[in-house]
RNA sequence: GUAGUUGUAGCUCAGUUGGUUAGAGCAUCAGAUUGUGGUUCUGAGGGUCGUGGGUUCGAGCCCCAUCAUCUACCCCA
């Protein structure tokens, strides 16, 4: 076999264990949280069939897809056939005769394709949650990787705007027990209709929603300009500008709306929405990461109801969360009036954040609890004895695999952050007692070899 | 897809206008230290300077190509 250096494709890492770990620590939060909320489980293969995939995320979308190639392509009865499909792709079209299936994009098409074909078993409102890796073609950079994990939770089957409480509580819930201060935006795809219903009419939505989302990073005057190159009037632009600067509380923002939109039917209802689910949690404790904010549009353009997206404060990072309302996810997938809503986490992005901001805590890299030193062949042998009996308790320890300095073994427990170490030498195997040290404060207490599975290793 | 950055020891990086045998810190291993670590001291191992060409008496340094990396744009978690 020839030699090749070891190297990671584009865009993807090895997590070695203490990040495992703290990556663990994430998901378990996140998990936690939605299975107190109600959801279930559900996980779907890493890779789809093409056409379940394609169209669905736009043409920028598209071109991220990682497609895989078919097998078999060299069989002499497929060789004409592959060639002809492989003039089609240089043309950039897809071809079933090359490659008939990709690598997920996200979580929510094939969540859409499952409940599709499971519809009729399924128990409306299904409410699932699903936590696996996805996959994008797109260039790696800060906080974007080619291979990452979403989280989702989704709501499929019901208009209530309880479903996107619970979801904007959620968020809020799980990024409190991360320790991380976020704030959740909110706004409603409704009003952004009405705002061009207003200016320029239905088929300017996109334009607008796609110039208005990067407000806060090439600033108004390049927004006004890229609308004027839509082809907007400067009216319209004047009351898209009015629309941009409206600031203040939730309820001031709103109060700022009404009066730009008037009676735009669309605009009021998506107002009602957004006022229903900020009723409901203004009296939870998490009121105050709840913000309106009209500039938000994100570019997914399934969605028709209230949107979200999280960012972090005190830290430069793309949203670390996002989703919203769809109101016709499964009709491509022949299942037409089915309404969801949903949110996605992102796992690697909450990732940096929280070792930017230091906020994992200091357990999260305990392993086992204990070590046991290895001091000499009948002293190992009791210790080995020993260490049984505290994994019958569920203690997780170890036995220094052979018998070494002090100074050797001390510096593996230290490495391994493992918290107390166990000494078991000729004296305390003499006395049935053995020495137990905590590493952290330099205490060490003699407890007797009969006790020990009974210790307190906190 | 577009633009830029960087590539030297396991890791983080020095390396002057091109000039003898390419350095430091950390890490590793051994010893000072035969039952108490995180401190200190001594020593050792470890590099075809990303790769391939070119310029030059001479290249880690200059030029070209190539690969990788990170960053920004596009888009997005």
């Amino acid at each position: 076999m020839a030699k090749i250096t070891a190297s990671l494709p584009q865009g993807t890492r090895d997590f070695g264990p203490e990040t495992v770990r703290k990556r663990h620590y994430i998901f378990s939060v996140i998990r936690q949280v939605f299975e107190l909320y109600g959801f279930q489980p559900l996980e779907t293969p890493a890779m789809e069939n093409l056409d379940t995939l394609m169209g669905k995320y736009g043409e920028e979308g598209d071109k991220l897809i990682f497609k895989i190639l078919n097998n078999g392509l060299n069989n002499p009865r497929n060789i004409e056939k592959a060639r002809a499909a492989f003039a089609h792709v240089l043309e950039g079209r897809n071809d079933s005769a090359l490659t008939e299936r990709a690598l997920r994009y996200d979580l929510t098409i094939p969540f859409a394709r499952y409940v599709a074909m499971n519809h009729g078993q399924l128990t409306l409102p299904f409410k699932r949650y699903q936590v696996q890796p996805v996959w994008r073609a797109d260039r790696p950079q800060r906080g974007r990787y080619r291979e990452f994990y979403q989280c989702d939770a989704d709501v499929v089957g019901s208009y209530s705007l309880l479903n996107e409480t619970e979801l904007a509580l959620i968020y809020a819930t799980v990024f409190a027990k991360l320790g991380i201060a976020v704030s959740v935006k909110l706004n409603n795809r409704k009003i952004l209709a009405a705002l061009s219903e207003l200016c320029g009419g239905a088929e300017f939505m996109t334009a607008i929603t796609v110039a208005i989302d990067k407000l806060d990073k090439i600033g108004i005057e390049k927004v006004k300009e890229e609308l004027q190159q839509k082809g907007l009037n400067d009216a319209q632009i004047a009351t898209i500008e009015k629309y941009l600067c409206i600031t203040g509380s939730n309820a001031q923002k709103l109060e700022a709306l009404t009066a730009l939109l008037g009676n735009n039917v669309t605009g009021k209802k998506g107002m009602a929405e957004l006022t229903t689910v900020l009723d409901a949690v203004s009296n939870t404790s998490y009121a105050a990461v709840f913000e309106l904010d009209f500039t938000l549009a994100r570019g997914l353009n399934y969605y028709t109801g209230i949107i979200f997206e999280v960012k972090a404060k005190n830290v430069q990072m793309g949203s670390i969360g996002g989703g919203g309302r769809y109101d016709d996810l499964t009709g491509t997938f022949g299942l037409p009036n089915t309404p969801g809503v949903g949110i996605s986490f992102g796992v690697d992005r909450i990732y940096d954040v929280m070792e930017e901001l230091q906020c994992f805590p200091a357990a999260v890299n305990t392993g086992a609890k204990a070590i046991f030193f290895n001091l000499g062949e009948k002293e190992s042998q009791r210790a080995f004895t020993l260490a049984l009996e505290l994994r019958e308790k569920n203690i997780a320890c170890e036995l220094y695999h052979e018998q070494a300095k002090f100074d050797k073994q001390f510096k593996y427990a230290e490495k391994k952050h493992i918290p107390y170490v166990i000494i078991l030498g000729s004296r305390e195997l003499e006395e049935n007692t053995c020495l137990v040290k905590n590493l952290a404060s330099g205490d060490q207490q003699t407890v007797a070899q009969s006790a020990l599975a009974d210790f307190n290793f906190a």
